[in-house]
DNA sequence: CGTGTGATTGATCGAGCTCAAGCTCGGTGG
DNA sequence: CCACCGAGCTTGAGCTCGATCAATCACACG
């Protein structure tokens, strides 16, 4: 049951639930729904737009020389995320189907943030945090086996999500993983099966799984190498 | 002939020599100088320090679980990065024998940004900065070959250098770029051979290397991409 | 009930990790 | 002066992993 006139206000709420940065400006805040794939709206004004992602999740790719996507950025609920008119050759896309954002005017937070210290304070806490999501994407990228991308991707994605039950509900699809960790769709499904099969997670759904070994998750993929050894050793 | 006294008014100059941002703060700026491998003092100021790269290279590195190094940030000269006490993993270090900072603590420069809007706004375009250059580390992270993520680390690294003459000078050693691309060292000697005997780029010194075809550089390091082209576009 | 999108599995092959061995070069002690 | 090191760089051989091509399966939708 969804309320259809008040639907704006629902969200509203959610918004104001809890404490972040920006709260103050949620009065002159604008509620911004985007289907799948839909581009997120840069809006005429001058500098763009903030937006706070409040359901969903959306995505900052670019086009590499040779046609294959990269996703640079993974917003979650919460996450803050400047899109502006000079954005290049980046595109800034909902990937869940009922994606809902609050939409700030850069010009207007900018304006406000010169006379209000807080403010300020707060636009550099939410650089700080994308610079952060950033590096841990690169961290991520960094592995070398593509079972450690695939489990310290989920491992991030759980640990940003504020999942109450066990599960982790990934808003993706295996080709937006794919992209994310630039390897190849089959290998991150192989990734999944593996971890499965070995019991470090559990699939609930296609895009709902349960972790079931942290520890093995954060650790080594590497086991092969013991057989190895003990081959060289023998021979 | 280096003057001993008068070495920090060698480098004050030189940091003065072009406009940059904190500029005005250039008065109080302390010249720090660091050895190979020695790690950027944080300084006892709340809040870390700001530096400013005048000679050298710097390295923001993380270890990963297994062991492994990864280098998160590469900083080049007129680069401005953060060193906060609460880094946490990260460790901060020199690569090159002779680097030379500016240093200005943080609180000053947050203390003085409050008073002062175009401050603010510098501070926030070298925060932009620093996170373009963890996009651009990602963007080379996201190559498939490894001919392909030394080509455009070498493309980044030449645009990042005002070099006039064609040649560019590499100030990492060969275990860095492995650790900034997460490849192994013989992977990257083999792709710089590879470059190399196809005429792409030459060796001038074994750190020193010049950029023959930029286009070669950006583009291939694929060539099996014909028939899928072809495939895409009859589609 | 076809159609399309997403997910999975199999087979093949080349790229890159690993181990191993040399190489270059600058410094250091005899 | 030379011998000897050690750090950095390079090359080779073998083997694993993942990209690629190909085929199915699951499922929602018109």
């Amino acid at each position: 049951m969804k309320p259809r006139d008040h639907a704006a206000d629902h969200y509203r709420r959610m918004l104001s639930a809890e404490r972040h940065p920006l709260e103050r400006l949620d009065g002159s805040a604008a509620i911004v729904k985007c289907a799948r794939n839909q581009e997120i709206p840069t809006g005429e004004a001058r500098g763009g737009h903030w937006y706070c992602l409040i359901t969903g999740a959306v995505r900052r790719s670019a086009i590499r020389h040779g046609g294959r996507r990269q996703i640079v950025e993974l917003m979650l609920p919460r996450d803050f995320f400047l899109v502006s008119e000079t954005q290049g050759e980046e595109t800034v896309e909902a990937i869940a189907e009922h994606t809902v954002l609050a939409s700030y005017p850069c010009a207007r937070v900018e304006l406000l943030a010169e006379q209000d210290r807080q403010l300020a304070q707060e636009l550099r806490e939410i650089a700080s945090q994308s610079l952060a999501r950033t590096r841990d994407q690169l961290m991520i990228l960094g592995g070398i086996t593509a079972v450690e991308k695939v489990g310290s991707f989920l491992l991030s994605l759980d640990e940003r999500t504020s999942s109450e039950s066990g599960r982790l509900d990934l808003a993706l699809t295996r080709y937006d993983i794919a992209e994310y960790l630039a390897v190849s769709v089959e290998t991150v499904c192989r990734a999944i099966t593996d971890l499965q099969q070995r019991g470090i997670i559990a699939l609930v759904g296609t895009r709902t799984i349960k972790i079931l070994d942290r520890g093995a998750l954060e650790h080594r993929a590497r086991k092969k190498m013991n057989a190895n050894r003990k081959r060289l050793i023998a021979a």
